[in-house]
DNA sequence: AATGAATGAGTTTTCATTCAT
DNA sequence: TATGAATGAAAACTCATTCAT
């Protein structure tokens, strides 16, 4: 799994430890073989790992098929071999991340919770795992400009119809029932409209902390964010 | 509607009526699509359209100088001798999208309507704006995966303060004063998620429609978004 | 009529139903192909057969050592471990099919016919192998196209001088000794236009089909062609 | 383990005047730009012959575009500009190849000579022309390997319909009227056979070579093959 | 005899950009 | 202001071949 660090707008830096390119100037010393042979799946894991914060980093289009192996230490062509080519190489790792978070997500057990907690719980997870994962936000947000057609192919659609929205749907109706929530929320929408205030704030980070004069990836204001997206959340939920 | 030529390595453009390659033909006459009558707009302008459209669909990284030549029936070197390079157009067309979006912001004529109008016409401004310029939320998008600095360097940015915040800063106020809305709500972030959700309907518009199985492009889909958010945005303001 | 496996980046394949791809298939299970019953064919024979089968398609260049391996279900490595190498298993095919049509060559009995009745089994013997054999052709052709280094080096060529040029200087003698057939024809010559007749029909059979317009693989056709060579040899034969 | 080098019958130098390759170890003198500038058509015509002896040579798989660019002495990219794409050059050489020889055919002029006059000027411009133009028949040769796809879109098919089968086919007739050949004889097939017996001669002089352990391209054997095929064309038109 | 993984050296193609007019 | 031609650098991808087991 991919480390911490890997900030989408964290900013463009040409890079920290890649490995030396493969040009004719790097020729001397044998440095690699250090991996122990027969590592067939581990190159596979390392490529994917590589891709994730390449693509996530540059898009489809500005990721680098080159660096993406240099940063996995492995051939180039291995890429070929194990996922065919760029795109196939993409809508793995585009697979990979989505799994991810559905196991996330079914990790969070809500059933023993009141509506408000179950509710606020929501919330935060979406919140913190978007900050968490600037990799999720950024490849997410790249496919769609791609039109989607990575994931439309991809057999992980079926798994797509993630528990989240029932999740949702549920806590809602229980919240209403129970009187703590106005009825007639839709949770589709609704969860758009969660998913939205977390996602934007960190996809349009960089417009919206000119706008504001004020860097918008600071401790703190991540904090206020958070305590609001809450408070808007259950405001608007009142019954 | 590829003109006449038969099949040839200038298919699988990805778009609908471009006029004919840059290269020379295969061969035949140099017949150049008689730009429409009227059309007295400078190449200029007519680059800036086209880049507007390719940039937002693909990207900086995605969008191909050459298809915006072609797309603005122009010699590609007309980009060159107009804005610099690629980036100097990039950052023209962000330019002119921001200047739109100020010039509509100042329409809003909010201060004879009561907060709760005002309120109200300001989500709809919103939504409906970023539903009619889906080129707009896309180039903003894509500028921030690039860090925003196309927007940096620009002199626009000192017109960017957009006084959109602070319309909604008064209206919250006044609201509040008058009772009608509940206090406390930081008017920065409330447009945070007022934009976001708007936002992030559109630019995932591809993974949500798989995500719900439905197409959130069609009129209803978009009538009952917009109808959610005022319905959300008005809820969570209530005293 | 690629197996079940979604569309992938192992589509397009030039053609049938060849097993799946040598490289890991996306990821699923390793289900190979099972080889049809029966099949105790060493996996060195199975990979002439889709050798012969490839190089005949695509000629030495054109020819994928990858789906020579793929066609023959066996592993790639294998061409080497039998072969040598790419140009090695060229070679072997060529042996084979200048043995197989050695072997024909031997069968025909003309020894008991009367000079007519041999010269005409030899054009149609020389028609009928060459339109059953379509292989036989593309290779010919294709080895002549690299300068018949690969027969020359082999050992193959000591066979090479093969009967049937035998067989036709005898019965041209035959004949024009009984004075059925004009005498003064160089057999070696004869030979070449006979075969020159058969081949050039088949090995440049799409663009004579474009020139008459017509499909000359039709069943029709091919009746035709075979009638008037017939026809032309014999005529031109006539003392 | 290809051998030294695989030339069709033009035989196999490594090669004559190409210029030196332009990787990193050639990198002084600028030599070249001898060449006026805005040489636009000469450089096209330059690729075409370029192309045209590459493809001869090698076949379509077996070019090579960066040596195709650079015998003819222009940016490889050129290619690209002018023809889209290697297969796009191949299809511009063939058309051209087809233009020269439908022009030849059109300078027979056969309507004043004797029916007998006509077929051996007819015979002999087949000959004649296949054994000056070994590009036409090796590039033929390899369009069929590709199953012809390269002249099926190109409109010079159009003109396809070549004067020459006509040319034979009045040939015959004048000639059966006047009782000087046997009629009945199909000019189509007629034409086939006629060109087959001249092009299987030079797309296989390697094996028949080795076949009669002579060499075939020695002058004396092409005259003997040329008068052979007159003969034997002859005596089988005899009434 | 057989295999899956890996690789180096090409090979085509792309693409922003510049030249010369 | 405008153009067609040309280019260098880099990009994705191919392919025969070898490795290690």
């Amino acid at each position: 799994m991919m480390p911490s660090s890997p900030p989408t707008w964290t900013d463009g830096l040409p890079d920290e430890n890649l490995p030396p390119p493969a040009g004719p100037a790097a020729k001397p010393v044998r440095r690699r073989r250090a991996r122990t042979v027969g590592d067939s799946e581990s190159s596979r894991t390392r490529l994917l790992a590589a891709a994730k914060e390449e693509f996530s980093r540059f898009g489809l289009m500005g990721a680098r098929v080159d660096l993406i192996a240099r940063r996995a230490d492995v051939n180039k062509q291995l890429i070929y071999y194990h996922f065919g080519d760029k795109d196939g190489l993409y809508a793995a790792v585009l697979e990979e991340i989505y799994r991810d978070i559905r196991l996330r997500e079914r990790e969070l057990d809500l059933g023993a919770l009141k509506p408000e907690e179950a509710m606020r719980r929501l919330v935060e997870f979406t919140f913190d795992y978007v900050a968490a994962n600037p990799a999720f936000v950024a490849l997410l947000t790249d496919e769609n400009v791609h039109g989607g057609v990575h994931l439309q192919n991809s057999q992980v659609l079926a798994d797509l119809r993630s528990p989240f929205v029932g999740m949702i749907a549920e806590t809602l109706a229980r919240g209403a029932e129970k009187g703590v929530f106005r009825p007639g929320v839709d949770p589709a929408q609704f969860y758009i409209s969660l998913a939205g205030m977390s996602f934007f704030y960190f996809t349009n980070i960089h417009t919206l902390s000119a706008l504001f004069a004020k860097d918008l990836r600071a401790p703190a204001a991540l904090k206020r964010r958070r305590t609001h997206i809450l408070d808007i959340i259950m405001a608007s939920l009142r019954p």
